[in-house]
DNA sequence: CATGAATGAGCATTCATTCAT
DNA sequence: GATGAATGAATGCTCATTCAT
């Protein structure tokens, strides 16, 4: 886990008295690294203590349940798509620019949240039925109709073809790109912004040669 | 597991009109549905077996064990996708035909082993571990292969654009494919022609108007 | 399973018109050798059901239950034994010769009975506490009453030693008989009365050197 | 496992009196009392727990398995067997000694381990096939040669009588000696040492009376 | 804060037994 | 006589959770 021992590190420089990163932050951490690895249901409390270096009992003084483990990691990761997704679409840009930017930011959290946009990706349907994860579908709801406007919005002003499926051009877009959740790594060769390009670039003009 | 596939073909043809699958069959489609509808780990055997109208350990006359369920389900929707995809690429078609029939044949497949792509595309990873599901491991490296060097031939031959990072490009179009096991219904509106001419639309010629 | 070939064989021929040995007795034959081999709990009726050549199932057409095969296994090797204890008995031999008598008997039926020995031996413990399996204890408590009356005389008529633990003697003698029958194997080196006169040579007159 | 048996003896100093043995430690005898009572196979996990006053699953803190339980059982029985024999051994007595030493050693360890003696005696053929009880094996083979040994030795050095079957001798003798395991009662009217001596004095001068 | 030990509900699997065909 | 399919109770084991220390 050198992920964790480095966050630790990180943190703890620009927080001065606070304790940034508390310790219920390195521990959901651990827990969406391992959720993320093993699938939610899959993963025991016992694994995320071991990775831990606790006891599975010890993690019960910090957290409620394993679920509400995974509540605040799937929470945190909403609240901060939102944040970057509010900007860009208070921002007033024209369908094709808000496009681009929705698309980069969303690679920009799986660069971030990895862990959590694959956890999401792969419960979230589970999930959704649950009282208790009802934000899900909230999430979804505004998801939904951010992307179907400006889709909309772009074919309504020519900037999109006019034969464009919306309701099946989102689930294709949608789809992709948070998969890619499942193949990313922080790090790698390509940045958030380069594979944004790149599958903007295949979307927006596609990969045959113009003739 | 050819037997299998073959004493259900027999028996098709003797009773006409009812009972054509074996009751091992009808099993296998209701554990799919289940597996695919609540994830492999939280299905419980017993959910299988009232899906089925039986005890959970009558379950266990038919098969070895719910892994064994699993195995089979994902071995044969493989099989007949390669089927489909061996004829594809053998046909000797230019890069851009054969990734238009790919891309048709899998939206197909969707259509036919809808189940059996949701366990696929969601259990996969976990499951590539183990000794016994190597083959999904194979099957993967056939499948990249056969992507790259279509794309990669479409680009030699200028078919597709010189500044497409293949691998990207692959793991795009892979993605999108089969995540839509995830909201296809087989029935619906859109036929499995119907949404691969609108993604092949997209992937190949881009959203955007041409100016 | 080339003993239950050879004894159909056997069983053949030197009854003719009234089917000797009939299906049950084989299935028993067969059931007793695997419950010796593996012991009672240990061995499933399938597996009686495998070694027979037929399905588990098929089995409660000859007899009630698992359980109704072991009683009888044990009840036609009791019966046959006190056959034999009962001539040795009733022949108002001396104490020596009696005893000589029981143990070339018992031998005998190690011999004739190696399976159902081995599981009595085996099993009659738990077995004693069932109402159904009432008739081992009488059995044992005819059995302890001939051997230590047997071994009383012989200390009275000062054939056996005067400071001889008479119950103590039964239990060693005992033991080492019967568990014998988990190490003998019918035709092979040693006949019954070989080993008995071996057995009884220790016992009557120790291993040591006189001196 | 000699981790644990160390933790059980520095266990052992501090606490005076009470409490000497650990909750482990004591598992297992509970466990070895029913194994031995029951038969390991007829015996559910849930009979160990309901005897040791806890639930069955609770077991598994303690142990990784029924049979890791069984394993230990007899690993410590095994060991302390050994102990005593090699001691035995090692004192360079001449043949009878030796024997007498050897049977008088069998006595005291039916005496202290009882349960495990008995457990050993029942189960130890199943077991053997067995990768992870191969230390049976092992020690079934050590203990032949030591008992053949000193039979032989014996012989030749006109100890024992020159017609002696030692093979055949070898194994009345083990078998009279373990089987007692299943009769002997701690604490009862014969000491181990008593046994023995009653034994001994049978095996070699024999209870016929001397003429 | 963390541990050690336990709970209790649930799980996959086994197996003797039944029964219509 | 035997089969194929099912039952239902039990079994070994897992795991989230609790709690006194």
């Amino acid at each position: 886990m050198p992920t964790k021992k480095k966050s630790q590190v990180t943190a703890a420089e620009p927080t001065a008295g606070a304790a940034a990163r508390d310790r219920r932050g390195e521990l959901l951490d651990t827990a969406a690294e391992v959720f993320a690895e093993q699938g939610y249901n899959a993963t025991t409390v016992r694994k995320i203590a071991d990775h831990a270096g606790m006891l599975a009992g010890s993690l019960y003084y910090h957290f409620d349940s394993k679920e509400s483990m995974l509540e605040e990691i799937l929470r945190t990761f909403l609240d901060e798509l939102w944040d970057g997704y509010d900007t860009v679409l208070a921002a007033g840009l024209g369908p094709r620019e808000t496009l681009e930017a929705l698309v980069t930011e969303s690679f920009r959290e799986i660069d971030r949240h990895r862990a959590a946009v694959a956890i999401y990706q792969k419960e979230s349907r589970q999930l959704l039925a649950q009282e208790r994860f009802a934000f899900l579908a909230e999430s979804q709801r505004r998801f939904e109709k951010a992307w179907l406007s400006t889709l909309e919005e772009g074919v309504a002003g020519r900037v999109f073809r006019a034969d464009l499926d919306v309701r099946l051009t989102y689930r294709f877009v949608r789809d992709t790109v948070w998969v890619a959740a499942s193949w990313y790594r922080p790090g790698g060769q390509h940045s958030p912004e380069e594979i944004a390009r790149q599958y903007l670039s295949m979307v927006l003009d596609g990969i045959a040669v113009r003739t």
